[in-house]
DNA sequence: AGTTATTGTTTAAAACTTGAACCAAGCCCG
DNA sequence: CGGGCTTGGTTCAAGTTTTAAACAATAACT
């Protein structure tokens, strides 16, 4: 089949969204590198698991939520136990599995981070849109994210979806 | 002043947006560098380059509409002139400037890859997304690249912009 | 002329990413 | 039970990329 280009208003949106997301995350990064030597995908994960119950998750679980392999993640979180933001606990359910906690300190590097993260993210993104914008922006990222996820799934056989994860993670 | 929070609607947008932007870098990443050995950046500039008059631009130029610093940019066009997808050329009217130039080789690298990129971004974005939030998502993406690009500006002084820009770039 | 600003590259060090290999533990099934 | 297969997670080695600072050459301003 005879390829299907873009239309002149999706070439648009498309160079729209390049333009946007490179550079949002090279401000995002740039800010957080400045305020706590640590580039914005540290911070995302640990953002991520400091929502999930008992500050607590599953490697692969917490690769998941972040988007990121379990490769990169190890590679993150290793790091952030250095620093001390994040600390390693063995499962018990399942011998094999380890789970990153979110320390105290960790807790507080967030805590401490957060305004200024905030503040960037508002100054780049949502200080210049509507409210409906942003109703509009959230369904269309979902969109995108559900169908590239979607389409992942699909390659690697309908059967082998993440269907129900057991998480290991709430007892304390 | 106290910070600004987001609020639950603003969350959920963003956390759609990093999903969202994440897997997208990721499969396009995925895609090119399967297809041709080379991350979704390098493919960045030489479209942008395709689309410049004659094919041609001055370095500073590229890096900026590639959204990039001219030291990245510096690498990637070294391994593009490698490739020999681009050469460069000395300017003649700024001697310490040089020109990125696609050749016909590049040319003919980007058509090659073209469609099979088209496809990943359409099968990611467009396809799922009605005509109407194509025009709401170039407007908020348009929106924070401004927003960003107008940040930078401010900080560097309001006189700083680059307001006028020689080109030297279509004198074949 | 002398200073200051730009262009673009170089350099050296770090940081990151990747994929494959790997081990240990779980699971499945005769 | 005891193989075989799968999964969770890390390690490893190699390469790629990024960054910042320093630099040389030229341009531009005063």
């Amino acid at each position: 089949m005879t390829t299907r280009w873009l239309t002149p208003e999706e070439q648009r949106a498309w160079r729209a969204y390049l333009a946007a997301s490179t550079l949002l995350e090279d401000a995002l990064d740039r800010q957080l590198q400045q305020e706590a030597g640590m580039p914005h995908l540290y911070y995302a994960v640990l953002a991520v698991l400091s929502d999930a119950p008992d500050r607590r998750m599953r490697m692969t679980d917490l690769a998941e939520h972040a988007k990121i392999t379990r490769s990169r993640l190890t590679y993150v979180v290793t790091r952030l136990e250095k620093d001390g933001a994040i600390r390693r606990e063995n499962c018990q359910w399942d011998k094999r599995g380890s789970i990153a906690v979110l320390t105290d300190e960790g807790l507080a590097l967030l805590e401490r981070l957060a305004p200024g993260h905030v503040e960037s993210v508002r100054k780049a993104v949502f200080d210049h849109l509507t409210p409906e914008q942003i109703g509009q922006f959230e369904e269309i990222c979902s969109a995108i994210a559900a169908a590239i996820e979607g389409e992942e799934a699909q390659q690697n056989g309908p059967d082998d979806l993440p269907w129900r994860r057991r998480s290991c993670s709430s007892g304390q």
